[in-house]
DNA sequence: ATTTCTGGTTATAATGTTTATTAGGTTAGA
DNA sequence: TCTAACCTAATAAACATTATAACCAGAAAT
């Protein structure tokens, strides 16, 4: 938790309490929020958060590698970077749910000579719970 | 070619001029056109082409089948499906390179009990030209 | 051939998300 | 304390996308 900080500061970055709000928030944060429910909750504690703010705060936890956007449906989410996942995204409830899975040719490093860095997999289709309830998709 | 009518027939949908232009613009398109961009391409031979009819053709053909959406950027991308591939995204020159790598999860066709029907990855980095001409984003 | 009906296209308005701007406030350092 | 740099808030603006309504074309029926 202090080396989130730790790191931060490093890399200049002034740590104001509406930007660790925002970390800790997508910290203790199971799903996959939009920016509207980021701020939506978030104003609960602090209810002169503007919107602004916690666009701009993503975008830095974005380059500053804290966290990760996903871009799945029609508006951006954000999750907080633990570890290399992958993403399920039901097509029944519209549900995201977290693959624990590795990718071999990211592990690689390299593909065709272009340099990876960073890999993002979503996978669609019908979810477990769904499947069970007989709400398949065919 | 002619096959692809004959699928969108059998599903019954109306062939029109527009769609068909569509369709053909991005059979014949390498790269990965914005909504935009294959609308003001299209105006130059259908001057009246609507851009809401771009929107519309473009949502009927991903649901037939026929064309892949892209969510890489902030505006969505369209490709003609030819066959499973994946998507590798310059961060320096921004350019979207196709990728002919198999996914060994999605070939499974399940993950943790969920069903996958389709899949998309993306891979983010510094690509082979970039590479060469010193442009490393590190 | 004319009418009617269904569905597609166009043009435009509306919505919703994201970015830019500006003014005011806060923090850190001299 | 003073200053400079930066952050925040509020608002406006831009942009992509969707919804609406009027118009039009082609097919089916009379």
């Amino acid at each position: 938790m202090d080396n989130k900080i730790k790191r931060l500061k490093e890399k200049g970055i002034v740590l104001t309490i509406q930007r660790m709000a925002v970390l800790d928030m997508l910290h203790n944060c199971s799903n996959h929020p939009t920016v509207e429910e980021i701020h939506k909750k978030l104003l609960k504690k602090y209810p002169t958060l503007s919107l602004a703010t916690v666009y701009n705060t993503l975008e830095m936890l974005k380059q500053a590698g804290e966290i990760q956007e996903l871009n799945i449906g029609k508006e951006k989410r954000f999750e907080s970077l633990l570890e290399s996942h992958h993403h399920f995204y039901c097509l029944v409830c519209e549900r995201i749910i977290d693959l624990e899975i590795a990718c071999p040719t990211f592990k690689a490093g390299e593909i065709d000579g272009h340099k990876i860095e960073s890999m993002q997999a979503i996978f669609y289709g019908t979810c477990a719970d769904c499947r069970e309830k007989g709400k398949d998709n065919a």
